[in-house]
RNA sequence: CGCGGGGUGGAGAAGUUGGUAUCUCGUCGGGCUCAUAACCCGAAGGCCGCAGGUUCAAGUCCUGCCCCCGCCA
């Protein structure tokens, strides 16, 4: 890898649905290395898109009664709105149906054909649209049907043309080992037990019989490529095509954002192409998974956080919380609560209050002119201070070569933590009370010092948040259209425009107030808020509205009417029967009494903290006047009052046995 | 016995080669007043999943077991 460029691609998302979380974490994560490499003085270029063909494709835009072109371009629209609501920028936005990306393909065919590399085979098994690709025993039940999708598999009997994966496996599998396809531990053993027990080779043309969306074999044209040998070769694309790339410091420096899933098509069917063609194997960078209050996300589950869940918290929060709480690779707890007090814990109160009271200090104290070092009369703190901001590029640079995001947050923010304790036992507002020259001097002593750690770390971390450390940098006098040298200008911890005049004392970051009881249900809530805009899944609208964050949060409430009030109908009901839901992790089913308005089903969320029995014949609270809803699994017609109990559980409201079932509270 | 990941104070996580259990959030008490109800100090709270074993010494090594999660990003 040379340190002059860097190429980044995200994986080119598959054109059958809108983006959510895990999309922007791979995209964010993309625009994050892309400006800290920009930032260290190295050209860069990205690359985003989607993965445009496929038999899959084909069935869906039949499906809406749309051509899969007209599909696609709508999508690609969509995406590239969401991504720009994000700030996320790329230089390329691929898509396979390119005329570029069709010329590429079809060259990078040809020239594996010609090797000898491509050839022609017959295979009968059971297929899966789904998978697009052909199962073997161990992933399907005993009725043939697909264990991932859970449909039917359909017997397939097809000539297909198979890449010589076998023919390149060992240099691959030592590659592996040796730590230069993935450098992440965890997923070199992942992949190497990939390579070392894959049979076969890798099918690369769909006969045209069964799909005519794609691109054309070049050497026999009743027959298509296939998604994976379609969409893998978009990074080359990327850069001009084969030719181009065996010449491109780019390419050289190619780095693969991919999530875990896909590991196996770019850490052994893609490496085996390009070895193929003689280019260079990019690096990988493995994304884990994003999870919701521990769980995957995932739409039965109906915590899917939405772009427009994240978008109101903004950019920044989300990028903030999604690469501090874990480095890439790992797996991501976020909730719309975490996210929440991260950004008030770290950016708020951190930077962004440390910025605040330095300024203010430095507007109060010296007329809003920074003042310059006095060197000599540097104490132990200080000397302490400016040696572990100095080291800090470095431990940054290292750490973002080795993907570690969150350690390079962990440790820019212990410098920050560590000035807010030299303020504190300095107290320059004690020293600015007194005139003498001594007190003078130490007053600018810590005011410089302070000042140059924000310089210090605006720099460091302006690829995490481009805008609000570009605002900092402009407070502090510095010139934000060097940032390409920014790691330099951060090395050199002395270099304060001492003497520039603060125009403005930014608010970087403003604190996220948890203002309504909505919102707060929101925020204590591994759901996301969208569920209160009737934009909601399945599963969430049964569950009662988590309960307030706890005591110290500033809740106000809002206030309704008494004619507000009622109209929520809470009535008293008996549980009748309780059951799991097959299919669901948190479902329960209930059947409830409520006297005269007879049997309600209601689907209740709550199966993790309560069992059926402990339901049975209890009195509850049942919201009986709300609109039947259907969800996967039936229609629940009303929602049992819960509230949260200790350790986070949801439980039901239990009421006093001799209450009246089908009574109106009021 | 399909593959893989994981079980550490209320929550989320660090714990390379075995040697006094660490960090962030939260909670409680105190301080300060430059600051975005911020910041600083202190405290409470852990049979480091369970059971054996190796060792002077085990969260860290070995064996067995239990539980959770992922394998349409």
């Amino acid at each position: 890898m040379n340190n002059t460029h860097r190429y980044f691609t995200t994986p080119i998302y598959y054109a059958s649905g809108e983006p959510h979380a895990g999309h922007l974490y791979s995209t964010a994560l993309m625009n994050i290395l892309e400006r800290h490499y920009q930032h260290r003085g190295m050209a860069t270029r990205t690359l985003t898109g989607m993965d445009e063909h496929g038999e899959k494709i084909e069935e869906k835009a039949k499906s809406v009664s749309k051509a899969p072109q007209q599909l696609v371009d709508e999508l690609a629209l969509k995406w590239k709105e969401i991504f720009g609501q994000f700030a996320f920028s790329y230089d390329i936005f691929m898509r396979t149906t390119s005329a570029e990306h069709k010329k590429n393909v079809t060259q990078i065919l040809q020239r594996c054909f010609d090797k000898g590399d491509i050839y022609f085979g017959e295979h009968e098994g059971h297929y899966c649209v789904d998978c697009e690709a052909f199962l073997t025993g161990k992933e399907m039940d005993e009725k043939n049907h697909c264990l991932v999708h859970k449909r039917p598999t359909e017997l397939r009997r097809e000539g297909n043309y198979y890449f010589r994966v076998q023919k390149y496996l060992p240099q691959i599998i030592d590659l592996i080992r040796k730590g230069e396809i993935v450098s992440q531990r965890r997923y070199i053993n992942e992949l190497a037990a990939l390579a070392e027990s894959f049979e076969g080779d890798l099918s690369i043309s769909r006969p045209k019989t069964r799909t005519q969306w794609g691109i054309e074999l070049p050497f026999d044209k009743n027959h298509v490529a296939y998604v994976w040998f379609d969409a893998l070769p978009n990074y080359v694309t990327g850069i001009g095509g084969i030719d181009a790339a065996q010449t491109s410091p780019l390419w050289n420096s190619a780095t693969h954002v991919i999530g875990r899933d896909i590991l196996k098509f770019h850490g052994l069917f893609w490496p085996a192409i390009l070895l193929s063609l003689g280019l260079k194997i990019p690096r990988l960078c493995v994304t884990g998974w994003l999870l919701s209050g521990g769980h995957k996300m995932s739409k039965s589950l109906g915590n899917v956080i939405a772009p427009a869940d994240l978008l109101p918290l903004g950019r920044d929060a989300f990028v903030n919380t999604a690469f501090r709480l874990a480095n890439p690779g790992e797996d991501v707890d976020l909730t719309i609560k975490t996210i929440t007090e991260r950004f008030n814990a770290d950016l708020a109160n951190g930077i962004g209050n440390l910025a605040s009271r330095t300024l203010t200090m430095i507007e109060k104290y010296f007329e809003g002119v920074i003042p310059a070092f006095h060197i000599e009369q540097q104490i132990e703190d200080e000397r302490l201070l400016a040696d572990q901001a100095s080291a800090l590029p470095a431990l940054v640079e290292t750490a973002f070569d080795e993907f570690r995001l969150a350690d390079a947050l962990q440790q820019t923010w212990e410098l920050i933590a560590r000035t807010d304790k030299y303020i504190a036992n300095q107290k320059p507002w004690e020293l600015g009370k007194h005139g003498d020259d001594a007190s003078r001097a130490r007053l600018a002593n810590v005011l410089a010092h302070s000042t140059a750690v924000l310089r210090n770390v605006g720099y460091l971390v302006a690829a995490f948040f481009p805008e609000r450390m570009t605002e900092l940098l402009l407070a502090l006098g510095e010139d934000t259209n060097q940032m390409h040298n920014a790691y330099n200008k951060a090395r050199d911890f002395y270099d304060i425009r001492k003497g520039y005049k603060l125009s403005v004392i930014p608010r970087l970051f403003q604190r996220i107030e948890v203002t309504s009881t909505s919102a707060a249900a929101a925020l204590s809530s591994p759901v996301p808020s969208s569920k209160a805009s009737g934009k909601t899944t399945n599963a969430m609208n049964t569950k009662a509205p988590e309960a307030t964050p706890t005591s110290s949060a500033p809740t106000t409430t809002t206030e309704i009417s008494i004619d507000d009030f009622s109209k929520v109908q809470i009535r008293i009901g008996t549980v009748i029967n309780a059951e799991l839901v097959e299919g669901s992790t948190k479902l329960l089913r209930l059947r409830v009494s409520l006297g005269e308005l007879g049997l309600r089903q209601i689907f209740s969320g709550i199966r993790e903290w309560i069992t059926p029995e402990e339901l049975v014949n209890r009195k509850v609270l049942i919201a009986s006047n709300l609109a039947p809803r259907k969800m996967k699994f039936g229609v629940s017609e009303g929602m049992l009052l819960s509230a949260e109990g200790q350790n986070g559980k949801v439980l039901p409201v239990f009421v006093n046995e001799e209450m009246k079932e089908g009574s109106l509270l009021a």
